[in-house]
Parts: structure tokens; C-alpha cells; sequence
DNA sequence: CGGCTGATGATCT
DNA sequence: GATCATCAGCCGG
């Protein structure tokens, strides 16, 4: 299986991070991949401090910090020394939703501290639909940070990938979102008609 | 909903 | 010093 191969065949299945107090889980329903010789790779201009994750066996975490506020999620997706992954985009809440909701309302610089009402005090609670639509809120809700940067996604830890949940639905295509280079590549991987898909209308038909 | 803007800091040149 | 795989808030249609 390559990259483009395990893009697709994540959506559906469970991404859980296991707290000391509560799981939290949810169906990947959105990816992207990111390829060798693809310019927007994060591994295109060889192992950095940054990216060295990415370059680790298929299924390990690449987690980055960008924006000054917002990490991402990747998994892996070659053998290790070939930088290639997969950017998790979007994530349909299963378990521990109520915990996520406080997660999200955080700042990620307080975020993964045990620091859970300092921050969430008198906001408005976001429909459920945009608890973890995109990258930055799918990894904030589950509470990603780079403390988790290069685990085993496949081994027993407190990160992990399971099996599909629920019937997986029908694959849509598009172009990757929020890149300016190699941006007509179809490399975006959604589960058509699922509300927690990020991006614009005109994408995700 | 779509389009725009400012925030914010790590990373690499 | 420029760039960046984003988001919330705000505005117009």
C-alpha cells in the first residue's frame, strides 16, 4: 500500500487518544497526502529537526506547529527514509465530546497541561459540526501536541488508529486546501456528505 | 455561505 | 526576514 492507497484508506477508521481521565475518539472522515518530488511536502527538501517524523515507517505521528497556534496531525506513510504523509483534515466526534469542547476552547499554549478551565470560561459553545472540521480543530479537540510528534499510531500507546466504526461512504477527490504550490494535484480524500468535512462546498461535491 | 484580515511563533534561508 | 498543510471574527450578498 502507498501513500495515495492508505490517504484513502483512513477514512473511516477510528484515531483515538487515550487521557489518564477519558478517551477521545473519532472517525477520520477528511485526509491529504503528501508525496515525494510534491514541492508542498514537508519532506521535500530533505530531513529537517522538524520533519524527521515524517521519514519514520508508515504509521507513526508528524506533528507540527504552524500559524503560532495550531497544530497538525500527519501519519506516516512510506517506509522509513522516504518522507511521505498524510495530513488528517477532518474527524467525526465519537467519544469524549464534552471534553474536546473544553479542549478546543484552550490556548495551545496551555494546551496538553492538565489546564482545563482557565481558558474555557464564558465562550459560546460552537456547533457540534465545527468541533473538529479542519486540521487545527481535529487536532486541538483531541488534544494533539508535539509531545506526540513520532509515536507508533500502530502500536499499543496513548495514540492510536482502530478499525472503522461504522460502513465507510463513498470517497470524493479533490485538490489539496491551503497550498500554493502544487495546488492541482488530487490529492484530498473526503467521505462525501459528512458534515465534519472541512474546506469549500465547491470541493466536497 | 464566501471572501477578507489579523494573530502568532516556529522554522529555515 | 519570509513563509506558513489555519482559524475566528467580521462584513456583504
Amino acid at each position: 500500500m502507498d501513500t495515495v492507497e492508505l490517504a484513502r484508506f483512513l477514512i473511516g477508521k477510528t484515531l483515538v487518544h487515550d487521557l489518564p481521565h477519558v478517551r477521545l475518539s473519532g472517525r477520520i472522515v477528511e485526509t491529504e497526502a503528501y508525496l515525494v518530488g510534491d514541492a508542498a511536502c514537508h519532506a521535500f527538501r530533505g530531513v529537517t529537526p522538524r520533519n524527521r517524523t515524517l521519514f519514520l515507517e508508515r504509521g507513526h505521528a508528524y506533528v507540527y506547529f504552524i500559524y503560532g497556534n495550531h497544530f497538525m496531525l500527519n501519519v506516516s506513510g512510506q517506509r522509513e527514509g522516504i518522507g511521505e504523509g498524510i495530513l488528517l483534515r477532518g474527524l467525526e466526534p465519537l467519544e469524549g465530546i464534552d471534553w474536546m469542547q473544553l479542549h478546543r476552547a484552550e490556548k495551545p499554549s496551555r494546551r496538553g497541561r492538565g489546564n482545563r478551565s482557565a481558558d474555557s470560561a464564558d465562550k459560546k459553545a460552537a456547533p457540534l459540526t465545527e468541533l473538529s472540521r479542519g486540521p487545527g480543530r481535529l487536532a486541538a479537540a483531541l488534544r494533539i501536541t508535539r509531545s506526540l510528534d513520532g509515536v507508533d499510531l500502530c502500536a499499543k500507546g496513548p495514540l492510536w488508529l482502530g478499525t472503522e466504526a461504522k460502513p465507510t461512504g463513498e470517497i470524493g477527490v479533490s485538490v489539496r486546501i491551503g497550498i500554493r504550490v502544487e495546488a492541482h494535484r488530487l490529492l484530498r480524500f473526503y467521505e462525501r456528505g459528512n458534515p465534519f468535512v472541512s474546506g469549500p462546498r465547491r470541493l466536497n461535491s
